[in-house]
DNA sequence: TAATCGTGGGT
DNA sequence: TACCCAAGATT
């Protein structure tokens, strides 16, 4: 890693906030310096592309326009608002700490690094960003970008997928950082890591501090950042099912923790565990499936499944960061009046799906089953 | 610490 | 296809 003189500081605050102030992107969240504004979009943007999160916050700030209005929502409203945005817990947590600023905090916003990341869902990133963009305070704001970027400009070769690494790239933002306008000086790290210094395709030559980028000067940027490669997905098996009645369609509550948490959501039953209920290694047969599928609901919920039969469809493919599902769905009739006493779900009206918000998962298997036709993602 | 948590877009 | 990436936080 290279050093930096106060001089060269000084010319790089100026070169990149001349060009942040020509240049910056006019985005929504952008009309102001508001903390509610700067907290719901930063969160909206984590692990997610800016013109994926713009209709999002655009919609939510028309349904929640103050943290108070957002502290006293309906969960279920705010999850349907957050429907297709993925990792949801973000939208638990953003509750959970709309009512930390009502209760603990009397309504009014912590200002300082601390009292920020007190709140539910606010880590070292969004801290940094709010303290800075929404609060005028020197800190810095280590996001992709700014690993990206920073790596570059010092040919620092620290793992940028290692959380320790984070602590290095905070030091060097903080001794370079604009002390006048810090909320911009971050902002304007994120356009050029989106623009100029991309991840793939950089246009190094035309970014407007390239001669600060020691990486491009020495003819090395395709080695920065240093980031080791994540660990693929790996491959679960299910069997979904499609149960109906005139009360609707059965769904499930899934668990509170894991992936898709609380979602309600057609059952779904891991082939391999179904495999152990036959305390057999070797794959069972279709007969055995649906004989086995049925005594477990007897067993399990007191259930009695009518008609269980495959569904003729190919199988639903759906892939999470680190699980890959492949659903085969099933069919199946339940009388209207069986007792759910045992059974942790309900039955959905299909004119109330559009009231529950539904995952990716869900979406494809609805969709199989109504068209019968191949779904994949 | 390393693993986990969704989805959409791009190559 | 398979893989990577996108304004990370939590446990």
């Amino acid at each position: 890693m290279i050093e930096w003189s106060p001089e060269k500081i000084k010319g790089f605050q100026k070169a990149l906030l001349n060009w942040y102030d020509q240049n910056k992107r006019d985005l929504p969240w952008r009309v102001d310096h508001d903390p509610y504004h700067v907290w719901i979009s930063e969160i909206m943007l984590q692990q997610t592309q800016v013109q994926t999160v713009i209709p999002y916050y655009q919609r939510f700030m028309k349904l929640f326009p103050t943290v108070g209005q957002l502290a006293k929502a309906d969960e279920s409203v705010l999850l349907k608002a957050w429907e297709g945005l993925g990792y949801y817990s973000r939208a638990r947590h953003l509750q959970t700490a709309a009512r930390q600023i009502v209760t603990d905090y009397g309504g009014q916003w912590p200002q300082t690094i601390d009292g920020l990341k007190s709140l539910s869902g606010v880590g070292p990133y969004t801290a940094g960003a709010i303290a800075s963009i929404a609060f005028n305070q020197p800190v810095p704001a280590v996001d992709g970008n700014a690993f990206r970027v920073f790596s570059r400009l010092f040919k620092i070769d620290a793992d940028i997928a290692k959380p320790q690494t984070r602590h290095l790239f905070e030091k060097v933002i903080q001794n370079v950082i604009s002390r006048d306008r810090p909320g911009d000086f971050n902002q304007a790290i994120m356009d050029l890591g989106a623009s100029y210094m991309s991840a793939k395709n950089p246009d190094t030559v035309h970014s407007p501090v390239k001669q600060f980028d020691q990486a491009y000067l020495d003819g090395e940027e395709d080695k920065y950042p240093v980031k080791s490669k994540k660990k693929r997905p790996v491959q679960v098996n299910y069997f979904g099912l499609i149960i109906h009645s005139s009360k609707g369609f059965l769904f499930e509550q899934r668990p509170s923790d894991g992936i898709l948490s609380h979602f309600l959501m057609f059952p779904l039953i891991k082939a391999d565990e179904l495999d152990n209920q036959k305390r057999s290694v070797q794959k069972i047969s279709s007969d055995e499936i649906i004989d086995t599928i049925f005594q477990s609901w007897v067993s399990t919920y007191q259930l009695q499944l009518i008609d269980l039969a495959f569904v003729d469809s190919q199988k639903v493919s759906h892939t999470f960061t680190h699980q890959k599902w492949q659903i085969t769905l099933l069919e199946a009739t339940l009388p209207s009046n069986s007792d759910l006493s045992y059974f942790p779900g309900k039955w959905v009206p299909q004119d109330q799906f559009s009231t529950i918000a539904f995952s990716k998962v869900q979406s494809k298997m609805w969709a199989a089953y109504q068209q019968k036709i191949p779904k994949t993602n």
